[in-house]
DNA sequence: TGAATAGTGTCTATCAGACATTATCTC
DNA sequence: GAGATAATGTCTGATAGACACTATTCA
């Protein structure tokens, strides 16, 4: 197709290719995917208070920076949105479809490009809840190195996108009503017993592709702030938590520690959290109250940026 | 070439289009420009107090939408960023270059474009200067009607990118740090007696093209977010200002009166403001001090929009 | 009983907002 | 002096943070 034919000195005056790259931000890796960082993944699962998040990362196998990690992602289909191809991509590398999904920035530098043809990336970034993750298929072992574009057009041979082939996540539906789901399941491709996907922790990451790093650390920044001034922190949780674990999140991601009971009384006045009657057992002290999160039907507009604190 | 030559049959498996739509706020007009709003725009120039947000349009010639009013933008060139781009409409539009430009949102729906072909839209919105206004070249007068695209490819016919042609800006450069200077001039084409740009108050928007009013109500929302928490007002003014006209450009921004002594306490507790020792004179009042921003060289990340309060 | 966390009470420094008061210009 | 805005002072209610204290479970 016209595309692809192009010969290379056509290329500056075709349109550029537009790609999505995805940061899927989750408490701890799924159960059963491999880890780049042999530390801190023994650490994780020893200690119950998760002290890094994880993002699922894809080894290149291709020109340019072949070899390298970079971030999950793709060219978009004609008939995806930008967010059905973000979904996408962090289904086929984790296995699992994020509880908050909120695009991040597009990147459309004329240099982004190894080669002269133009590159257009929207980045995303992702929380993945823990149940999510346990209910992940094929993260990391059954996952198959496929690098190689399908039929749908954009075809450049160094494109800087990662492709991850995993089997369509099982797991519960895409029920947010920001966005609706997407139109076809990924196309299943070659297995392979080895698998190019691989869990760092977003403190220690490994030389990245391209300028992925920056975008890892711009989306960390976008979390962390996000947690400071929006309820979002409790995604990263099941339908039911206590206000210490949720303590924990923030902990884990603003990275400092945080005064228990003032806590408390600020996630309180926020009135979003509904005492489920219930209480945590077992724990080798006082039982804690189950809260779950309220107002999940709370409408924020296209995507949830301009946060208003007050409605003018 | 590629693109062009493919058949409609073939369209559906194309890259997707990628334009830049830009919403230019400014406290007024330039001088001489042709407004949509008669009575808003008497208003404008009799009171000294702005009270509403101005913004340039332009008028659809060509399907679909056609007569239609729309937001500058454009398809993105081969050799410049998505920033070129959006400096480039807006400079086209409104003759000047704005002190401000952050990018907004980048839509990628598949419903987005009338026809199979598909578009990803990336929206800016930008802070004009009262200086960068009265230095306008041919704002509204001088502005001419082509909406057919150039040699620069990506020739879909339909296109919901509006086009403005007007002579580029002679006014001062783009030193902001955050990108480069774009790197051709724009390309003039054939002058006509009528222009197609008109300046519009926020409030009273005509009805506009594709999804523009939405757009613009979400530059809106950010505009005054970002107002509340960051030092941004102060690009609507020129290089000194006294507090009084900083605060009455938060009053417009935020459409509500702002206590003037907390107002003042507040912006100078910022430690953003630098007394120049000169004074306002003329008024018929004690006369204020004038003051200009300190810190213009402070250096925000790629976009500056996570704004973390506290560097953890 | 000890350890650990849940949950409550309370004090303080800070800050936004309301509003009074003085200062200084033009007409 | 009248009128207008600049600039300062002061009070109050709300809140973030620090921290003491009680409650309740398991080992």
């Amino acid at each position: 197709m016209g595309f692809a034919d192009a010969s290379a000195s056509e290329r500056p005056y075709l349109p550029p290719a537009v790609a999505v790259s995805t940061v899927a931000f989750a408490l701890r890796p799924p159960p059963g995917a491999s880890t780049l960082d042999a530390d801190a993944a023994a650490d994780g699962e020893a200690s119950a208070a998760p002290a890094t998040l994880w993002i699922p990362l894809v080894r290149r196998t291709r020109e340019p920076f072949r070899g390298r990690w970079a971030l999950p992602g793709g060219p978009t289909r004609w008939n995806e949105t930008l967010t059905d191809t973000a979904l996408r991509s962090i289904r086929a590398a984790a296995g699992c479809t994020p509880g908050y999904l909120e695009q991040l920035y597009a990147f459309g530098g004329v240099e982004r490009s190894a080669d002269a043809a133009r590159l257009v990336t929207i980045a995303y970034w992702a929380m993945l809840g823990e149940g999510d993750l346990d209910a992940a298929v094929g993260a990391g072992a059954a996952a198959a190195a496929e690098d190689r574009p399908s039929d749908s057009g954009a075809g450049s041979a160094d494109g800087p996108w990662n492709r991850v082939t995993t089997a369509p996540s099982t797991s519960r539906r895409w029920d947010d009503p920001r966005d609706p789901p997407p139109l076809q399941p990924f196309d299943a491709a070659s297995p392979d017993s080895e698998g190019n996907v691989a869990w760092c922790s977003a403190d220690r990451l490994p030389e990245l592709a391209f300028d992925h790093a920056g975008i890892i650390a711009y989306a960390l920044a976008r979390l962390r702030s996000k947690t400071e001034y929006a309820a979002v922190a409790h995604r990263f949780l099941g339908p039911t938590f206590t206000i210490g674990r949720l303590r924990a999140v923030h902990e884990a991601v603003l990275g400092a520690a945080v005064d228990p009971a003032n806590f408390r009384r600020q996630m309180l006045a926020r009135g979003v959290l509904v005492d489920t009657g219930e209480r945590e057992t077992g724990a080798a002290h006082r039982p804690a109250r189950l809260y779950r999160f309220s107002n999940d039907a709370a409408p924020e507009p296209p995507d949830a940026r301009p946060h208003p604190r007050r409605s003018a």
